[in-house]
DNA sequence: GATATGCTATACAGAAATAGATGAAGTCAG
DNA sequence: CTGACTTCATCTATTTCTGTATAGCATATC
């Protein structure tokens, strides 16, 4: 029986697949040029074809190599979390159980409006815990393992997962003062067509369903279009015009003023995922529940502010974590 | 910066886990004993501590270590699957484009049953395609790489899948003719408490729900317990008693006796299913949809022959699959 | 109690992979 | 057109890793 090919065969190929040349590649995983073409060698002469087109510019993926790369891909993530999984259990000198690293993954707002304090104190309390933090509005795959547990808008369909619920977070319009002391202020939603509107430049499948809602905020009317939340919100508050804003954000900038607050009106779900078998993990059922409490805590705060209603639905779909 | 362990460790760590001695994982791996430890050795030393108890008996893992081991087992089920996916690209003599590897997983009954004729006419007409076969009863994981195709019984749950339903599959009670001439033939479902049954040994989820409609047939009433369908099916086939079969499966030997036709029925629902990332490999294709059409066809056969109606419902949860 | 068999640990020679240096060829800016 | 830069391919010296052989130890068997 002959042998599988080393496994850091694929990890070469997977660097080269992404840096488009050997020398990239060889740069990035700390090797030489001719040690990744002989790595790249040895893979196509084990799978008997030819993975890519040499040229003098680097090189380029074939049909082929582009099928094999999300295993590849799938392969970086697995033995990340592996290594993550293998931090929260080196010796320690304090005695302390929860160390190591946990990455996280969040949307933009959320990781960098809600998270940070959460995190501050979480890694007081735990001073050998670090934390990757990963700010995407994509939802990254937990199961292959792209991150350990993530903070995310949408309810987890997959099995294997332990999901959280928390209460909703408001979302609302709003506008700097100075803005609306200069345009004024709108009072229904028609009048928004009037109005310097900032909004999103690619259309999700969580924007549409905003939008059959809303009608008046379609792509055409924004003023300004940006993906990212966060230049959005640092516009709203340049003045530049009326945006969409989760409302205890923009409550902790106090020249934002929250426009047409009963015609728009959504509240979006929040849920604290991690893959089940994390749960015996000291150090991920720490960032869970810390998570769970932090943000539990900052919703009430907010809603306590904004509408006086300080309960706070937490339902979970499997057994509850037991606080440590 | 310092650089990632070698993959290879972990392929090496994930043998002496399963073997549980460094020489066991040597002749796994075709590699020697020594170098097998100093695997070992580097790792830890990667990780900072140790992962096995070293003993003159072997070595036994620690808890960090079993820890450790689903992440190595994805890293194993991954790489075999690129494996997979790059044998569908070998270069051709002839231009067919089926040709590579598929792993297909199902059920014991069906993989013994019904998959034979389908796949030995599938590599009649794809004399290039390799089909790997793993009969299981526990469901085994598309997302992981486990398999590229699974035949299952139970609704796939997961996103990333592609299912398609077939009409289902009956399942009834039967007797091989000898056995009921000496025992007689049971006139309602509380007769059968007199008679040798043959079921399950280990209760499963599945199981709980027939248990629940038919009571009678609980574990304590078995004569014989198997948790092998096909062992039952061969105990039913050789007088033993009277036990559970899949309907079309029964009708080939003319021997077995459908008993208590009316008063105990049941329909198996039956999925083919897919990792969404295969429907752009052809022999994965052609795989799906020859399972599909192959078991339909037997499915419509044996309903023919039974109850006289030849309809299947055919759904697809996503979008079908056009046949190549 | 002696023997056989399994295991790990260690020492050393050989094989294999790696790094380094160089050459050739293409690309881009001026 | 020319020069600077980047790319891949090739050759050689060296480091690294692997395999072989051996010793030591515990357990099971007769």
């Amino acid at each position: 029986m002959k042998s599988d090919p080393s496994w850091d065969l694929y990890r070469t190929f997977l660097a080269v697949v992404e840096e488009g040349s050997l020398s990239g590649a060889a740069r990035r995983l700390d090797l030489t040029q001719p040690t990744v073409a002989r790595h790249i060698d040895a893979l196509e002469s084990a799978v008997g074809y030819d993975l890519f087109l040499r040229s003098q510019r680097g090189l380029i993926a074939t049909e082929a190599a582009l099928e094999l790369k999300p295993y590849a891909e799938t392969l970086a993530s697995t033995s990340a979390a592996l290594l993550r999984a293998a931090s929260g259990y080196a010796r320690t000198t304090d005695g302390g159980s929860v160390k190591g690293t946990v990455r996280i993954t969040a949307s933009e707002v959320v990781g960098a409006e809600h998270l940070p304090p959460i995190l501050a104190r979480l890694r007081q309390r735990h001073p050998q815990l670090v934390i990757e933090l990963v700010l995407s509005n994509e939802v990254s795959d937990l199961l292959r393992r792209d991150a350990d547990i993530a903070v995310r808008m949408v309810e987890p369909a997959q099995d294997a997962l332990i999901a959280r619920r928390l209460s909703g977070i408001g979302l609302g319009l709003f506008a700097h003062r100075d803005y609306l002391d200069r345009r004024g202020v709108p009072a229904s939603m028609t009048d928004l067509a009037g109005h310097d509107l900032i909004g999103f430049d690619r259309e999700t499948p969580a924007l549409r369903g905003i939008l059959r809602r809303f009608p008046v905020l379609n792509r055409a009317a924004f003023a300004l279009r940006a993906d990212s939340d966060l230049a959005q919100i640092a516009a709203i508050r340049a003045g530049f015009g009326i945006g969409g804003c989760q409302i205890p954000v923009a409550r902790r900038h106090p020249d934002l003023v929250h426009v047409l607050a009963r015609e728009f009106e959504l509240e979006l779900g929040m849920w604290i995922v991690m893959h089940e078998d994390l749960k015996t993990s000291p150090r991920c059922r720490a960032v869970f529940n810390a998570l769970v409490e932090g943000m539990d805590a900052t919703m009430d705060k907010s809603a306590a502010q904004t509408t006086g209603s300080g309960t706070s639905t937490c339902d979970s779909r499997s057994a509850t974590i037991a606080p440590m």
